[in-house]
DNA sequence: AAGCGTGGCAACCGCCACGAG
DNA sequence: ACTCGTGGCGGTTGCCACGCT
């Protein structure tokens, strides 16, 4: 038995987020930052459950999400990564920069699952787990037995997310150094291929984009980034706040909401969130330098290639083979 | 044109880990 | 050391759009 629902006392709605539930929860953030999601519907005034803000905000709202299609790069990453880590989806959301756990979950279910069996002859009747027959994908079939038995909760698992959260945090700081700004992506904010025509709003980033646009009017410059760093600089604990006018008010500098809301990526705002939002300019200044992990995830393909879809990726730039042997020596 | 089946995605549910008291 | 509250994660469900008959 578990804990009863977090919010099973109060009336909570349930269902699709509406635009204006979505601005809501969005100007509190601005002015909270993310985290202490017990207090957003308090707050807030949302009828929502706590966690059901903070998925709305980590899978939806929150800045620096790239939605639409999935590039071959990142497809392939995912296929290689779900072989190594199970379906630890968050694990492998954070070598995706852009990308949600929830999204790849998805995508992993709906796609590559089929995909996968298709290209290993596999019918539906097999019935076969996927998550497990891709762990086999390895080469030592007794890792792959023993890995699984102790995928859930298995120790390994720790070391892994130590290794690479220390080498992650490392990563980051040293970009946070040299790197004070971003480009997210273009593609963030930009409708979904496939509901980009639906009518629920729920199923479109377009939307929100386009009423909270609505709260803005035109403007002409967009925040320098040194405002941004000052903000930063005087923040509290909780990180730098962007002014909330920043991103609402119709004197907001910024023309688009997604400008301003790419803009809150570089915020410290973030710090909270689960994903640490990625530079990738970092990534996308040298691609010529294919990072080590990236290498040791294509290698047994041959398939090391350079392409426009890189910056998706979290360069992670470990140490030699580190990233290679820690996953290895936790086998 | 209507009914049905399927696919895709957002959101929910239940469990676990961890920190605070 | 223990309990409780909260956040995080992975599995699953429900809804909607689309395609096929």
């Amino acid at each position: 038995m578990g804990r009863p629902p977090c919010c099973e006392k109060i009336v909570v709605k349930k269902g699709p987020w509406t635009p204006e539930e979505d601005i809501t929860l969005v100007s509190y953030i601005q002015q909270h930052g993310p985290g202490n999601w017990r207090s957003v519907p308090k707050n807030t005034g949302l009828l929502r459950c706590s966690k059901s803000c903070r998925l709305r905000w980590t899978n939806y709202l929150r800045p620096g999400i790239k939605r639409g299609n999935f590039t071959q790069h990142e497809e392939k990453t995912i296929i290689h990564l779900q072989a190594l880590l199970g379906n630890r989806w968050a694990a492998i959301a954070s070598y995706l920069s852009q990308r949600t756990d929830n999204d790849i979950k998805n995508y992993w279910n709906t796609h590559l699952k089929k995909k996968l069996q298709r290209q290993n002859g596999i019918t539906n009747e097999d019935n076969i787990d996927m998550t497990e027959m891709s762990s086999c994908n390895n080469n030592n079939n007794n890792i792959c037995t023993n890995s699984k038995r102790i995928a859930n909760k298995g120790q390994w698992e720790k070391k892994l997310q130590t290794d690479i959260n220390m080498a992650k945090q490392a990563l980051f700081q040293a970009l946070s150094l040299d790197q004070p700004t971003s480009s997210i992506s273009p593609d963030l904010g930009s409708p979904k291929p496939h509901h980009s025509a639906t009518a629920t709003y729920a199923s479109s980033t377009d939307n929100i984009s386009k009423l909270l646009q609505n709260w803005t009017s035109s403007s002409s410059s967009v925040p320098n980034t040194s405002s941004l760093s000052n903000n930063r600089s005087s923040s509290t604990g909780e990180g730098g706040v962007l002014d909330h006018q920043s991103l609402l008010s119709p004197n907001s500098e910024s023309g688009s909401v997604d400008e301003k809301l790419n803009l809150m990526t570089e915020t410290s705002i973030f710090k909270g969130v689960s994903k640490p939002i990625v530079d990738t300019e970092a990534t996308t200044d040298d691609h010529s330098s294919l990072s080590l992990i990236e290498k040791w995830l294509f290698d047994d393909q041959g398939m090391v290639q350079c392409d426009d879809d890189q910056e998706d990726l979290i360069d992670v730039s470990l140490q030699g083979k580190n990233t290679d042997n820690n996953c290895q020596d936790v086998f």
